[in-house]
DNA sequence: AACTATTTATAAGA
DNA sequence: TTCTTATAAATAGTT
């Protein structure tokens, strides 16, 4: 809607992108902000320009609440979500290998087409790929964050350690203790991760 | 743009707001993906409707690094992030595997030999390899490991925290204490795994 | 789910 | 950026 119709594929100009960026997007809050008003929805909507600047709208409800619904529901009803956004399980695996593998022997009477064949491939490969990169991507943030909860509870600990060697020199006697608070317990964990293919 | 000029407040009519809802959220997200290509951007929009139906879009790349990003910006939002992770694990593949038994049931036309099928079975069992539940199966230790590494780490909080206030209470004299030894360590954790896809 | 009269959004230009 | 305006696109009410 504009003097010429645009072609909708990314826009080489970088200025023109960048305007098309600003008026866009003003519209896109505004439209979402007329979605919540007229049906009541609440709506959350988070924008990432090119140049890793964010933008983020919501109405209705406060933004973190529409993401727990979201987590919420994610676990319940994933029908709601386009493929795209979702997550597949571990167990989704084998059971689509076992489907697929059922329904090929089925069809070994009618018949499947060639490129029905390979569509189905990437569509599986697709979503493999998808699944098995998300869940990596959240494993690590996983990991990441008890290892970030692990260091304060180290920072506690020491603290508190610290805290009772005072006590214990401004009492009776020393006593020795050395209690380096780092101290080494084995939890069993492979040093290296054997995750090779 | 309609027939007439519509307020933007609530409609009350229930089937109309329906209705409405229906065509701006398709509209909207339609929207969302336009800004995503012509500019290069991100964007993740989710909608939850007045009966509580979620419905979520993201564009440019996938709604959970969008979330991140956000989170990154504005504090923490772990708890979200441990919903999902937890609602990843879950059912979803649902659609997929819909997805699929619809192509396989529409393509009952053509023809294909039993060679092809069986060679397409193997190029999707290859994808679905068995190291990669290996590689899943690590990680989850890794995880667990880390949690328990929490779960002592806090025990020894607060087995010190205890043993402070005996010493307040007793006062100046000995200590008897024997540091019991529930210890925590430094394991050697890479600080970056080895993931393969 | 389609249709179409209108309103809205916006591309290009200033 | 902001405004203007010709035109494309979205959609309200209707069927």
């Amino acid at each position: 809607m504009g003097r010429k119709k645009l072609e909708i594929k990314r826009i080489e100009n970088k200025s023109s992108r960048q305007v098309t960026f600003s008026k866009r997007r003003s519209g896109l809050i505004e439209k979402a902000r007329q979605l919540s008003v007229l049906c009541d929805a609440s709506v959350a909507l988070l924008v990432v320009s090119s140049s890793g600047k964010l933008y983020s709208f919501s109405a209705g409800d406060n933004l973190v609440r529409i993401l727990d619904r979201y987590g919420k529901q994610h676990a319940d009803d994933l029908k709601a979500l386009n493929l795209q956004s979702k997550a597949l399980s571990y167990g989704s695996h084998n059971e689509l290998l076992e489907l697929v593998d059922s329904k090929l022997v089925e069809s070994n009477v009618g018949g499947v087409s060639v490129d029905t064949l390979v569509q189905l491939e990437g569509v599986l490969e697709n979503a493999l790929s998808l699944t098995r990169a998300r869940k990596t991507e959240l494993m690590l943030k996983l990991v990441d964050s008890l290892k970030e909860k692990e260091k304060l509870l180290k920072e506690e600990n020491q603290a508190l350690a610290g805290q009772k060697e005072k006590k214990n020199l401004a009492g009776a006697e020393a006593d020795n203790m050395e209690m380096s608070p780092g101290q080494i317990s084995d939890i069993n964990l492979p040093v290296t991760l054997p995750l090779l293919n």
